[in-house]
DNA sequence: TATGTTATCGCAAACTTTTGCAATAACTGG
DNA sequence: CCAGTTATTGCAAAAGTTTGCGATAACATA
């Protein structure tokens, strides 16, 4: 039985439906090589199944991943998914400039989370976290006035001279 | 001199114009208390200047936050700012039940943004950061299914005879 | 296998946020 | 203070995502 399949008998166990709309969805995402955006799924998907509703794609990967099945990472502002490969779990930095998604391991937040829990009693949701920033790459090249801004760019006084 | 007029000057030497709607905007979101959502700040900007658009509220928050004068908190899917305390500065816990906002030192993100620095040589934006989760009361209170749903729900193996 | 219950689907419409474009208004230098 | 430059605005429309609803199909029970 392959991992697909326990990951549907999983969901049936959990009482959702086994319908040929799941099965395609999870096929496809479980297909493609890392994460993919929801009308990219939505076009496989609609290739195999022409009347699969996008709705029914957002509503699905929705569910997936509610139920861990699948890995929500917000890119660029646009919803993707990748299966989420129970031995090998990770987190995401995503570049704000060239919109590169790279991996980082579960224990570099193992330390906060157990921070927020015993500081605050606040439970986060880091069974997936996604950080935004700039990598090593864009970080070199690009002179970007924004790579900068934030409120650190802020100066405390403004000398009133400048002003007016 | 207020700290808005020191942020509009600030804005002012940045290139940026100092037009009615952005003066309009800063006051509402200084006024209120706490993060506003984007659809009542412009219903309190439109009771002062009709013709406001809903476009421009977004485009002038969007600089706003850019600059640092405003912190951006996603709450619920939704946009939300508040005006940006220099002397305060703070993260936020979201929780997912209530959409409670609870605030967080900024110190218990240094040592993380250190790492992904030194390990990644990745640069996160985490002027600001939101991380949702379940508060305190919402642990205690509700018995909700999807609270402990997640990757770690999933069993690691399926017993077969469970199955089919 | 037939029947009832109800989760799910497709469709249409709403909602939130972003973007293109021509007209306007804020700043600049003279 | 005036004219030129160009950032900004309002409007309309697009893009991405969510939601309501009646019809359908999946599962449970017999």
């Amino acid at each position: 039985m392959t991992s697909q399949e326990q990951s549907l008998h999983y969901l049936q166990s959990l009482g959702y439906r086994l319908t040929p709309q799941r099965l395609l969805v999870l096929a496809i995402v479980a297909g493609g090589d890392g994460h993919m955006g929801v009308d990219e799924i939505h076009r496989q998907a609609r290739a195999a199944y022409p009347y699969l509703d996008l709705a029914t794609v957002y509503r699905t990967l929705r569910q997936f991943k509610q139920v861990g099945v699948v890995t929500e990472v917000d890119i660029d502002n646009r919803l993707h998914y990748e299966l989420t490969a129970p031995g090998e779990k990770h987190h995401h930095m995503v570049c704000r400039a060239c919109h590169r998604a790279i991996n980082l391991s579960p224990r570099y937040l193992e330390q906060f989370r157990d921070t927020l829990r015993q500081e605050f009693d606040f439970e986060p949701d880091i069974e997936h976290f996604t950080v935004s920033g700039r990598c090593r790459y864009c970080r070199e090249s690009t002179a970007d006035p924004a790579a900068n801004a934030g409120i650190a760019a802020l100066p405390d006084d403004i000398d009133d001279a400048e002003i007016h």
